[in-house]
DNA sequence: AAGAGTACCAACCGCTGCAAG
DNA sequence: GCTTGCAGCGGTTGGTACTCT
């Protein structure tokens, strides 16, 4: 990109951050900033750091606020039945921190990024934790998940959700659910290709079941399994179908649920 | 009490996706 | 279809608080 002129938006990444306040933010900047958000509402980032007068770029103006600055911010600690939500949501989703936050209500994808790697990543890949926190590649850690094309991160959402669930997540982004005598299972209602693309860029070992393959099979039962590297799945073994469940249910937990 | 090591978390950086022109 | 600018993401860094010896 090339820059002619220096403007408080800026950052790095789009041009130049030369002038402009970096590191820790004071308190007058902090009560600027939540003035300007006061009158203005949120979004035109770009805007902001004009409007609230702050030698800031934008990006840095949006992540005060964001991160720190937003009454609808969760300060306590994370509570069991978050951390076990969670860890269910970084198993299915892996490391879309803001689609897991928009699942926590008032919790950030900072918030949720830190607590994983001070806290849970240890416990979940010991390897990857310790490069994380050393910054020393002793093990090959677990190659992190392919991004997902198809997912994009849904708009905070900070209402008592009680429905906080792996399932919402995916009907939100176009899956549903259907249920077998199997027991509840993923499916896609937005279109084939949209499925298409989720199950291209599930992680190792995750397991999806397409509506789509339900009707190419042209029978409720009939369903496949989807490796991404390894081709373990027999769509044609009952007991694959069994573990393929197993490893479905395990997954959701309390969240799947007989549709009737 | 003091220094070293560790943990935490706010903030930065580089990148990508998307929309508008 | 291409370019440009904005918004937002995940990875990473660095300062500080805390713990251990």
């Amino acid at each position: 990109m090339h820059v002619t002129s220096l403007t408080p938006h800026m950052c790095n990444s789009e041009g130049s951050s030369r002038g402009l306040t970096k590191g820790a933010w004071t308190s007058e900047e902090d009560s600027r900033l939540r003035q300007c958000i006061d009158t203005y509402g949120e979004g035109k980032w770009n805007l902001v750091p004009l409007r609230a007068g702050l030698n800031r770029c934008r990006k840095s103006c949006r992540l005060r606020w964001v991160n720190y600055l937003n009454p609808n911010i969760k300060r306590e600690e994370f509570g069991s039945d978050e951390v076990d939500l969670l860890l269910r949501l970084h198993k299915l989703l892996g490391n879309r921190w803001s689609l897991i936050a928009g699942r926590l209500p008032g919790r950030t994808a900072n918030d949720v990024k830190n607590y994983w790697n001070t806290n849970l990543a240890k416990k979940q890949e010991p390897c990857y934790a310790s490069k994380m926190r050393k910054r020393e590649i002793t093990c090959s850690p677990t190659a992190p998940a392919e991004k997902l094309n198809v997912i994009r991160p849904q708009p905070r959402s900070f209402s008592s959700n009680n429905g906080c669930s792996s399932l919402n997540v995916l009907s939100e982004v176009g899956f549903g659910e259907v249920s077998t005598k199997y027991g509840s299972i993923i499916t896609c209602n937005k279109g084939k290709e949209k499925c298409d693309n989720f199950v291209n860029n599930l992680m190792d070992g995750e397991i999806m079941w397409t509506k789509s393959l339900l009707e190419e099979n042209q029978e409720a039962d009939a369903v496949g399994t989807v490796g991404t590297t390894s081709d373990e799945g027999d769509s044609s073994s009952t007991d694959s179908m069994s573990s393929t469940f197993e490893n479905l249910g395990s997954l959701f937990n309390a969240d799947t649920r007989e549709v009737d």
